[in-house]
DNA sequence: AATCTCAGCTTACAACTGTACGCTAATTTA
DNA sequence: TAAATTAGCGTACAGTTGTAAGCTGAGATT
């Protein structure tokens, strides 16, 4: 193996392990140098060639959960395309994607309100792109001028990211009543927001 | 002073002492024993003939934030009461709230989605406990039934809480932006849950 | 083949943690 | 007044942390 895919695999590794560690009790700032590296299987200076420290891995890590929210978000898309109604699939696809990547989602809903601000604003971003990502779906489908899509869509990814913290603890029955609950919420407001619209051309 | 006064009061300052320290960069998890007995100026042995462990200290504090969030509503319902709308009212006084009491709230925010689950659970049952009480009043004010005003309450909260984590770290003016944005949230959701009603009635 | 580069190692240290143990001094109780 | 209780203190210890310093050996370069 080269040097250079030696390096990558042992990153690799240190990610892995640091999301490893990820569990239902520890954050980014409860984990340690000392803990990644012994998970990832080298020396705990060894850490240091390559990140500058964990705060750089952590911002790597939150990269990382980001993307895969946008390969969810694809996903969702793809699937609503192929015939499902948007809610509906849009909730279930983001249920299943929580429980599969239960460490990801829990590390962008834990940073988000974290201690460390370049944690929370980096996760600001990730959802803030989510957001307008759906608000130009919304704008696409329903026809509404941007403010008013922008403002559901605001809503709708919030409730569905509070409704996944919720589900994160729940047993499988509880989940579909979480699922449920948000269907309704965002139907109420995808009604509110078309209501809102029709007052406004009157 | 008698002994059990002074007692009361080196309590409170471990309590207060702990308030301190949970600024922007610090969650429950973060501060140790020895901190909190600093800033409680006393010594670090002293603190166990008030409280078991650090994990005491934290639901005692959690359910002074939960008090704080009760003493919120009731305030916001005098305010509606003597002439304001209650979209408008509710979200302003809990703006306020957060500016005057920020790290109350932001303790509830962080062990909401926080590393350990007695906390999780203890925060989870005072948001509950907020989302009944704005359920019975939506049901008193709208003639709603249960169900959907419950639906209506938990997105309500759920929101409001979320635009109160981003005005912990926005500036005046944004500040206001983000009230605003939720107030047209919550008429969403109002709209949508009063649409939803007449159709069943139908 | 000789030299350079560098991922990973071992050792070391100062700083901080929770908490066990026993003492003191002052209030409370008998 | 004598005895009992107890809030708070000082000392001590083992465990963990981040990271500085310098070495090694194997891949890369010339």
């Amino acid at each position: 193996m080269s040097r250079q895919e030696q390096k990558l695999k042992t990153r690799q590794n240190i990610i892995n392990g640091a999301f490893s560690l990820l569990d239902e009790n520890r954050s980014l700032s409860a984990i340690s140098l000392r803990e990644v590296s012994r998970a990832a299987g080298i020396a705990p200076t060894s850490f240091y060639r390559h990140f500058k420290d964990m705060d750089e891995l952590g911002l790597t890590l939150v990269d990382e959960a980001g993307l895969a929210l946008r390969q969810l978000m694809r996903q969702a898309r793809r699937r609503i395309a192929s015939g499902g109604s948007v809610i509906g699939t849009s909730v279930d696809t983001f249920m299943e994607f929580i429980a599969a990547n239960t460490n990801v989602f829990r590390l962008l809903l834990r940073e988000h309100t974290g201690t460390s601000a370049a944690y929370r604003m980096a996760v600001f971003r990730e959802i803030q792109h989510f957001i307008e990502e759906l608000t130009d779906y919304i704008i696409e489908q329903q026809q509404v001028e941007y403010n008013i899509a922008n403002i559901q869509a605001d809503a709708m990814v919030r409730l569905v990211f509070s409704a996944g913290a919720e589900a994160l603890e729940a047993d499988a029955k509880l989940r579909t009543e979480i699922a449920d609950r948000v269907k309704s919420q965002l139907r109420f407001i995808q009604l509110g927001a078309a209501a809102t619209l029709l007052a406004k051309v009157e």
